[in-house]
RNA sequence: GGAGGAGUUCCCGAGUGGCCAAAGGGGGCAGACUGUAAAUCUGUUGCGUUUCGCUUCGGUGGUUCGAAUCCACCCUCCUCCA
């Protein structure tokens, strides 16, 4: 299921395998919320670019189409055309982002759906039978993700209730895929850890449901407004309390730098709606650091996005032509900025592993961590 | 030829004596974005030696302490009548 292969220091070079097939680690999960990625890119789209892993929504995908849908068709994978691993995230950050339409109890979480304002309910159980009814790869355990910064009383009183919440996840998701008519009886199911920016309550949480018979444990609730370096502070702080034998999972981070460094203090597996979100936005990703292609200094480029980018975008299109299609408003321009984006965030993991295979990551994170977001002078 | 109406900053368009370098859109320029309520949001958009000065509301001249705003003439455009 999860092997490391080879260490450097903290980082860790793996293969994860699941009902799906398996993912070179450390791995990037390229982010389709609602069972697409945004930017008019599919899932077929995703096999060019050096996807390993999909990720979708529990929140999302049950207000619509719903779950019971998804699964008549015969789960998510199916509908829509991804045979490869596949995450779901379990509502837990919609905790956090919807945080002015949502009431939180021990049984759960009551939300005012974003889309027309009608009560919807999620608890363990809910997120669980969604995420069955998608068949899923990894279900998320559910949980909430705490803003920070917040304060350390109810930061430990939202820690120990996800951990109460770990344990109904387990026993749902453990009944869930034993029924007939399962999607996915493979399922795995990836814990949480929470604690906000206070290390001995991470490091507490992590040891609580680091008992809990988790395939993968995630570290959640950074990347939400505290600074970087605590950031990093917490990651030290908690990795070497996490199972050395099962996949870690920093949730929703980040920028390339911020992904090398988190693979120096041993985490294997990141999301991030960054390269997408950016992408629509014109911010693009190169080797020579970042540029906004909808600068008025690209109107004549005739070169490539990234001269050293190897992906189908680099390949036939000049900057000028991208930013003509996006001062234009054309739809072509955000999925070619996206597809652009995601190979190299796939790139990015795959010079990573290679790295890591030859034993010189600690070059390449001298190399590159903290220069990738730098705007390119090229 | 006659009767009305209109000309405002890159564009559209508000403004009818001082609080106007001039609302609001659009366009332009730039920035933000970290388990996606985001094809979104923010800033900026006359010039300069920038708590102040200069130029600017079709043109010219005038009234006034003060004019995009009032007056005269001229130019251009639109509608209707001949």
């Amino acid at each position: 299921m999860f092997e490391v292969l080879k260490t450097e220091g903290r980082a860790r070079r793996g293969v994860f395998t699941c009902p799906h097939g398996t993912a070179q680690t450390p791995v990037f999960m390229n982010v389709g919320t609602q069972g697409a990625i945004k930017g008019a890119v599919s899932a077929h789209d995703l096999r060019e670019i050096g996807c390993q892993i999909e990720l979708s929504n529990t929140y999302h995908l049950h207000l619509r189409p719903g779950d019971g849908v998804v699964k008549e068709l015969g789960g998510l994978h199916r509908f829509m055309d991804w045979d490869g691993p596949m995450l779901t995230d379990s509502g837990g950050f919609q905790v956090f982002s919807l945080s002015g339409l949502r009431k939180i109890t021990e049984e759960g979480v009551t939300f005012a759906s974003h889309i027309d304002g009608r009560r919807i309910f999620m608890g363990p159980e809910e997120s669980m039978s969604i995420q069955s009814n998608l068949g899923s790869d990894i279900a998320m355990a559910f949980d909430e993700c705490i803003e920070n910064p917040a304060p350390r009383d109810y930061v430990q009183r939202s820690c120990d209730r996800t951990a109460r919440w770990l344990e109904r996840c387990v026993a749902e998701h453990r009944r869930l895929s034993a029924l007939p008519g399962c999607v996915n009886p493979g399922q795995l199911l990836f814990g949480i850890n929470q604690g906000g920016t206070y290390p001995d309550i991470r490091v507490a949480h992590m040891e609580q449901i680091a008992a809990q018979p988790c395939d993968g444990f995630a570290i959640g609730g950074l990347a939400v407004g505290e600074p970087t370096e605590v950031m990093y502070e917490i990651i030290d702080a908690v990795e070497p309390h996490m199972p050395a034998d099962r996949p870690r999972y920093l949730m929703g981070v980040g920028t390339p730098s911020n992904i090398i460094e988190a693979v120096a203090r041993g985490v294997d597996f990141f999301d991030c709606v960054m390269p997408a979100r950016n992408a629509r936005h014109g911010k693009l990703f190169t080797w020579h650091g970042t540029l906004n292609i909808k600068n008025e200094k690209f109107k004549l480029d005739r070169r490539p996005i990234d001269p050293d980018c190897q992906c189908p975008v680099c390949r036939s299109f000049s900057r000028a032509y991208l930013r003509h299609l996006f001062v234009a408003g054309e739809m072509l321009a955000m999925r070619l900025a996206v597809l652009h984006n995601l190979y190299f965030y796939n790139e990015l993991m795959a010079r990573i592993r290679q790295a890591l295979d030859e034993g010189r990551f600690a070059a390449f994170r001298t190399e590159h961590s903290g220069r990738l977001e730098n705007v390119s002078e090229l």
